[in-house]
RNA sequence: GGACCUGUGGUGCAGUUUGGAGUGCACGCCGCCCUGUCAAGGCGGAGGUCGCGGGUUCAAAUCCCGUCAGGUCCGCCA
């Protein structure tokens, strides 16, 4: 039907009959003897010069035969590829007509989302979609190929799975052959990975659907795909090897360039530095430790068992309201307050601070904030007093509100976040909760740790970062019963609860189980990062909409009758 | 569950602060003209429950209350 793509064609084709496919960019038409006629199709757009008129409309499909010629002197068009050629003498087949679109297609207009997301099919249509879709399609493939070279096998998991209370929350699909009972869609396949090592795969991997009913964002959607990575006989080291290599060559598919190394920083030290465990590190204004300066104050709201600042780079001259508006997200995000001080001229070469409550600290204190902080005239300084880890996510936020920059904008920042914590925060009960997940081996020199002070028990988990967006994490799981029980232990989970939640992996564990370690990178973001864009809808062919709404298909929609009593089910009575 | 921002012809906006006729801009659409344009150009035309409901007022796109939808964020996401 056809012989080359539009956007392929050059000066080297010209003399050359070619019929191209495609939609109808733009019609331009100069009267009875002359026509143009844009024709676009997924490789990029082609001049048609039609002897005559044309009776094409926007979006039309057509078949356009005809020579590739050089372009006349003067009429090249530098701004497209194909510029230098034009399609001449061109017969036009419309192989279907169209009605306008309800938006152009056309990267330079900005369109709702949600028009965008109901003719969905119009929108991928545009350029820059054409392109992510296929950025996209690369990492895919580059992912699967270094795998493959790494030794790991391919192996699909189900899309039903049975429910385990923990974590995410998770789509329920009830079961029409046992009414009352359920399946569910897995939050990831991290038990039939494990399972899998179990079974002597060895080095598995799958790029992975995972479905969580949890709310959305601009980097969550209830479906996502991962790269799902697990192997046996491999310690910490070697997963981190292998994730690199493999989101490494990613990068080079899609950018051409090969990162260097991966740095890494312990969890404790991006809390510290950035307040944040999935710190950006594309920019600085780092966190301060002011605890010292502030050691004894007589100033009540810097009486805290933790002191920390931020240095805003010429920052003295923000505007109240927006100081005020900084203070009010301190409170919304916990904190009990910010405090502000700018950096002024304090007469004879000296710098000083100016601030509301500047007055209540001494003369020591203050010189002690501008030491340790290093701040130069012009600067502002944002200080949090608080419990340790509030002050440090407080400012780690506001680090990011105020200098933060687009994830998608480079350069591309890499991190290994490791160490994590075994346990964070408590449940209801007074129970620690697991990290990451109950499975994860905790740091061997802190095993002893687990009866005596489980909150410092470090794990054998890791993160991957990039530009502050968390890529993937993974950790080496428990592969022994005497570990896993201590750890059970350790959350409340007695044996009977274990056994009712997790039995068939821990039974499964008793006939043979390796030590094993794996990871997981999150698709949707490597790909939005690598396209450019902030959100992963824009990587996504068909996604929802923030309240788990697709325009296009108007789901979720209430099933046809009879459909649920097929599935044993009944619909409560409305509340109102 | 919560905070903030947004909602005006097919699309993107201005108009809202300080109430006065659906007023305007750009693109698109329809018709006519045009032999080198390329987001072509010229002339003419059509197209609107100002998200929805209620209130205040002589009068509401504009002020007030409620509600719906979207976005960003907090909670949530082992």
């Amino acid at each position: 039907m056809r012989d080359r793509l539009c956007g392929t064609l050059r000066l080297d084709d010209a003399g050359t009959r070619v019929r191209v496919c495609g939609w109808v960019a733009k019609r331009r038409e100069h009267g009875e003897h002359l026509a143009f006629v844009d024709l676009r199709d997924h490789s990029g757009v082609l001049q048609c010069v039609v002897p005559g008129t044309v009776d094409v409309r926007s979006e039309y499909v057509i078949a356009v035969e005809g020579e590739i010629r050089p372009r006349l002197e003067g009429t090249e068009n530098t701004d497209l590829p194909t510029g230098a050629v034009e399609l001449t003498d061109c017969t036009v087949t419309v192989l279907n007509a169209a009605e306008p679109p309800p938006f152009a297609v056309d990267d330079r207009v900005e369109v709702d989302e949600v028009i965008r997301l109901r003719h969905r099919f119009v929108d991928l249509r545009r350029p820059r979609m054409q392109a992510n879709l296929r950025t996209r399609a690369t990492i895919n493939s580059a992912l699967r190929s270094s795998m493959d070279r790494q030794g790991f096998v391919e192996v699909e998991t189900p899309l039903l799975w049975a429910p385990t209370p923990e974590g995410a929350r998770e789509f329920v699909v009830p079961s029409r052959l046992h009414h009352g009972k359920s399946y569910v869609l897995p939050q990831s396949p991290q038990l039939a990975k494990q399972l899998l090592m179990v079974a002597g795969v060895d080095r598995y991997y799958q790029i992975a659907r995972c479905l969580r009913d949890e709310d959305l964002r601009a980097d969550r959607q209830f479906e996502f795909s991962q790269l799902d990575v697990e192997a046996s006989f491999v310690t910490q080291e070697d997963i981190l090897a292998f994730v690199a290599e493999a989101v490494l060559d990613a990068a080079e598919a899609v950018t051409g360039v090969r990162p260097d190394e991966v740095p890494r920083m312990t969890w404790a030290e991006a809390i510290d530095r950035y307040g944040s465990d999935k710190p950006d590190i594309r920019f600085g204004m780092e966190l301060i430790d002011l605890t010292s300066v502030f050691s004894g104050t007589g100033f009540r709201a810097f009486d805290a068992p933790c002191v920390k600042a931020i240095v805003v780079p010429e920052g003295a001259s923000t505007t109240r309201s927006r100081l005020d508006a900084l203070t009010d997200r301190s409170k919304a995000l916990g904190a009990k307050g910010l405090a502000w001080f700018r950096v002024i001229d304090g007469g004879e070469g000296a710098i000083a601070l100016e601030s509301p409550v500047v007055k209540f600290l001494s003369e020591d204190e203050q010189a002690g904030v501008l030491a340790s902080t290093g701040a130069s005239l012009g600067d502002l300084v944002l200080v949090v007093a608080d419990e340790y880890r509030l002050t440090c996510s407080v400012l780690g936020s506001l680090r990011l509100d105020i200098g933060g920059r687009p994830v998608s904008e480079g350069p591309y920042a890499y991190l290994w976040v490791i160490d994590f914590p075994m346990f964070d925060g408590a449940d209801d009960a007074g129970n620690p909760i697991a990290a990451h997940h109950p499975f994860t081996m905790p740091h061997l020199d802190d095993l002893e740790l687990l009866e005596t002070d489980p909150a410092a028990v470090r794990s054998q988990a890791y993160d991957l970062v990039l530009n502050g967006w968390e890529l993937g994490s993974g950790s080496v799981r428990v592969h022994r019963a005497d570990i896993q029980s201590r750890i059970f232990a350790a959350l409340g989970i007695d044996e009977d609860e274990a056994a009712s939640r997790f039995g068939f992996l821990l039974g499964a564990f008793r006939y043979g189980a390796p030590p094993h370690a794996g990871f997981a990178v999150g698709i949707d973001r490597l790909a939005a990062i690598f396209a450019g864009e902030d959100s992963i809808r824009e990587v996504i062919a068909f996604p929802k909409t923030q309240s788990g709404w697709d325009p296009m298909t108007d789901a979720p929609k209430a099933l046809a009758d009879g459909a649920l009593a097929d599935l044993g089910l009944r619909p409560l009575p409305a509340l109102d």
